[in-house]
DNA sequence: ATGACACGTAGGAAATCTCCTACCTATAGT
DNA sequence: ACTATAGGTAGGAGATTTCCTACGTGTCAT
């Protein structure tokens, strides 16, 4: 059974789905590559729940581990997320005029407010 | 209790992490408002299972519902999808560097093989 | 009013997720 | 070799997800 790009935006989604697991990528792209200690630091969660986020997003492939020592240097890797952005690309012309839009409606209103204070 | 920022991400990831909901909003997107039979038709399930995914997106704030005679036409909302991209916007220069690094590397392969074809 | 249609809710089974405690493995320092 | 440290796996409880069948609600047509 191949991993068809369908399952692994599955995988990305339901890994991003986790504000534990955003935190980590927030941390790891801020601060760099980082053993497990220094980012289960800021988390009040049991040590084999925080492996269980980072098993997560290894497989989402959204990071990578690297062995030193006794450590294990977890790396963001940017792959995923931008198959993400690609996923996005066809929906930004859509909001872009929805958006367009609403702006339009309420520039009005605020056109109506004015004429109202005026008057 | 206020819906937080944080707590939206989470519906909207979790809500994009399924093939048949991700499926719904491309065809909002490329065909427009539609009825619940004209989006059910095409997935092999049951219409109370495909009702769920409905209000999974609805309650995501990804699309919205408005009544039409018996007819219920959805309509793909884009504030939510928005704010994705706003959330991945941090990510890209970082992404940026690590894939041109990539490609980088890659090229300078290319050329050793390059090299070596021609020796 | 009555039947048909569009769509939803109720409730339940099976799978999956997220947390836990207990235990295992590998490396570093003495 | 022995102990401590870093981080994982095993297994289980409770909540959530995803599907189902059965049934309810509102609207249209006759």
């Amino acid at each position: 059974m191949p991993t068809t790009a369908e399952t692994r935006h599955d995988r990305v989604f339901a890994a991003l789905a986790s504000p534990v697991r955003r935190e980590v990528l927030r941390m790891l792209r801020e601060e760099g590559p980082q053993p497990v200690s220094s980012l289960a630091g800021r988390f009040a969660m049991a040590r084999p729940s925080f492996s269980e986020h980072l098993r997560v997003l290894r497989e989402a492939g959204l990071v990578s581990e690297r062995r030193a020592g006794r450590q294990r240097l977890y790396r963001l890797e940017p792959v995923p997320l931008h198959e993400v952005q690609e996923w996005l690309g066809p929906f930004e012309r859509f909001w872009r005029e929805r958006l367009a839009g609403l702006r339009d409606v309420l520039d009005r209103m605020e056109d109506t407010d004015e004429r109202d204070d005026i008057s």
